[in-house]
DNA sequence: CCTACCGATCGGTAGG
DNA sequence: CCTACCGATCGGTAGG
């Protein structure tokens, strides 16, 4: 553009170095989404405060200076791990409740064990831990964001252990079980090692006959 | 000491001035010990990462580089911080177990309960919460340190939570009921909050129900 | 235990 | 999204 006539001539074509990678406009999206995959994997395994921006950067194959492109600060590609995990969390749970609508307290409380153990120690699940185990990392504002999806989150929880309360089946008070329960289930995220005969479903069954010693047999 | 005799006169009493601070040779592990409460509490509310050595220096009335006369490294400090916080705790668990020795497990357990909220949530309880979150932030070698402390501390819920399997009154697999039911303590960290009707009596109450829901009323 | 300081690193930015 | 860079901060140390 603009280029003057005797300008010397250049070497026109040139296939060596990187080939130009996806020329796509949509890649965009794309980059961001490889930022919070890699932000989330260390955070999870670093720590917010121990992960440096230059280490996201480099997981996503940029230069240092490049995530900044997509996000404020470091403090906002946190947030966004959280806010994402939690949102797919939630569709999760959404989903997976549809297949249980009217069926027993029991039932439901199995397909919300079994989900949660998907969300926390499934494949490519680094976005929950990093929301449960970072908190203190978030600001005030950002904290009542993530608290709001939270709050959603744990609303078919109480309804489920409510209704269990009611019947006599689990002998604490509902608020306190439903901090515990999640707490045991939350805990595994330490000590979990997936394995052969240590799958997810065979986690839940546990999970279930420790909390409803009588009738936990799988019932689907 | 091999002060000249035409040393210029001293003002010789200054009453004014911070006054010095308690003149025992003991104090150094006085002031160690300072430096061990003070990192624990910043620790565990802002991580070890975010938490600087001048923090902790500031804490405990320090200046900047001071810490460093009595810990090597801000990593010595983490270890033995999490050191100290397990010591204590076996030492709180031996002593609760001595008077609990040849009971029925629902009576040791409860005791193991009790002994860990205290541990976990009463008065001046923030190393433990530090070595449950900080795991990460050891060395290798610091790790297997804590570790064996640690694998001590578990023995006794292994014994009881054995022998309450056995008994059938536990449903699922022993280690699993371990690890799960620590887990539901240790997540009280994240939630709980002394106030008037919540002390931990009636938190482990809620515990020995939620798990133990046939005969967990008060035996002693 | 303080003073004064160092080298390294970090989050973030300007300009392209 | 890269290059080049900045100011601030950090863990740690020498010397007293």
């Amino acid at each position: 553009m603009a280029q003057g006539s005797t300008a010397v001539p250049e070497p026109a074509r040139r296939p060596r170095g990187r080939p130009p990678k996806a020329p796509h406009a949509l890649d965009e999206g794309n980059r961001r989404q490889e930022l919070l995959r890699g932000a989330a994997r260390l955070f999870r395994h670093k720590g917010f405060a121990a992960t440096t921006t230059r280490d996201i950067a480099a997981a996503a194959g940029m230069q240092s200076g490049s995530p900044f492109y997509h996000f404020e600060s470091k403090a906002a590609l946190l947030f966004a791990v959280m806010e994402q995990g939690m949102r797919a969390a939630l569709q999760n749970q959404a989903q997976a409740l549809q297949a249980a609508l009217a069926k027993p307290p029991e039932v439901l409380l199995r397909t919300l064990v079994r989900t949660h153990f998907d969300v926390l120690l499934g494949p490519g699940s680094d976005f929950i831990p990093v929301m449960l185990y970072e908190w203190r990392s978030l600001t005030p504002a950002q904290r009542a964001g993530i608290a709001s999806l939270q709050r959603d989150y744990e609303a078919a929880w109480a309804a489920a252990l409510d209704a269990l309360c009611t019947a006599g089946r689990i002998g604490a008070d509902a608020r306190v079980a439903r901090l515990m329960f999640l707490g045991a289930l939350n805990w595994s995220v330490q000590w979990y090692k997936p394995r052969p005969g240590a799958s997810l479903d065979e986690l839940t069954d546990q999970a279930m006959l420790l909390f409803l010693p009588d009738n936990s047999r799988r019932t689907a």
